[in-house]
DNA sequence: TAGATTGTTAATCGATTAACAATC
DNA sequence: TAGATTGTTAATCGATTAACAATC
């Protein structure tokens, strides 16, 4: 799909997709039917030209002289993000962390199945989280072969992302969520989404010490 | 301080910034003492060239013919990032997430001192998180005077993040870390740090379905 | 039809990369 | 000294903004 050019869509594009696609279900859920690009950049903070030259990426989802369809633009938002599917996905980590992923029911609604959690402490071995088993790290690469797992999250401490990242990778995952403060090392079909929580605190700590380099959004 | 430049340091810039501290403390953990811009770029994925002009944005820290003391450099980036500093923290939202971040040695280590966890929920207040009490968040406000809480982080469901915004802003917090799924209005004064979740599991979930568009790192 | 707003091209702005003199 | 590597300027590249014809 997406034969019709060559040329990739930027990063910058893609992570402004998912606000777009946050948005426009908030304006869904308040039953609003129609949108410019000039409304949805006063809720966005993006510009209405850089929100169309975003979506003609795309598609020409618009027509002249009305706008957008919210359902409609929400829903082809849904489809190039692939929120359309079901994924199948486990965690490594039973912390605080993998269970507040696990247990986060706008994660399932949007596709990300979580069929268990693992850990490799026995005291927390074989007790579930609402519904979903916590199970022996040593059984992860073949839970994932025997049930289709196509994304893995690791919620572990930085020393063990990596070994974690190779049983994934060994084990034909598709796509890692890491949240450990370390960059992991995968063959380059694999994709790496990192959540590096440390970095985010200290950013925020940066302009709290230097206020004048701080703008919204 | 910093008054030598009126030209605001980019955000791309600092949002780099963390990346080269937590790679240089790995480094002074392993016992290295120096690194040159081109090493740094093996190690980050950034180039040479672009580390170098980063960190010139806040002083000449390197040696020619030599490069960069790794102690030094780290810490003049622990400085810059204000990592030097205790901020008094609380969270509000007591669920896994408000807890996982309240449980995270490396924020405490960083100076980031989580004071009090608050809630709505009867049932947990008073109980303990470790060492770190709930409290009810009827008593948020008073609690952030009485305290001279610096930094609020919301783990709260997206319906009640404005709400708990609304309570830091009046009793003067100075920065907020926003995980609600919400982008929450508050005055220009205040730093807003969003750790969208969602974003970022969707970011994946469109590599995973437009490989032909994902580049690493 | 007249007004509104898109899709798209062109202009501008900013960030990254390349190059190299300075110098340790 | 010779080699290495910085700090910094200039060149390039890419992203954002502005403008407007097309058209609903």
């Amino acid at each position: 799909m997406d034969l019709d050019k060559d040329n990739k869509i930027s990063i910058t594009v893609i992570r402004r997709l998912p606000k777009y696609h946050r948005y426009l279900g908030e304006l869904l859920r308040r039953g609003i039917n129609r949108i410019s690009s000039k409304e949805l950049s006063d809720l966005t903070g993006f510009t209405a030209s850089q929100i169309r030259q975003d979506l003609n990426n795309f598609g020409g989802f618009g027509q002249q002289g009305y706008g957008y369809n919210v359902e409609e633009l929400y829903n082809q938002l849904g489809k190039i993000l692939g929120l359309n599917k079901v994924y199948n996905t486990v965690i490594v980590g039973s912390g605080n962390l993998g269970q507040a992923i696990s247990n986060y029911s706008g994660f399932e609604e949007a596709g990300f199945k979580v069929l268990s959690l693992f850990d490799k402490n026995p005291k927390v071995i074989g007790l579930k989280i609402r519904d979903i088993e916590i199970r022996d790290v040593d059984e992860l690469g073949d839970f994932i072969k025997e049930n289709d797992v196509e994304i893995g999250v690791i919620t572990t401490p930085r020393e063990y992302a990596q070994d974690i990242a190779d049983v994934y990778m060994e084990n034909g995952i598709k796509a890692i969520w890491n949240f450990a403060p370390a960059d992991i090392k995968v063959s380059d079909d694999i994709i790496v989404e990192n959540v590096h929580l440390s970095e985010s605190l200290f950013t925020l700590s940066y302009f709290l010490n230097n206020k004048e380099d701080y703008v919204k959004n």
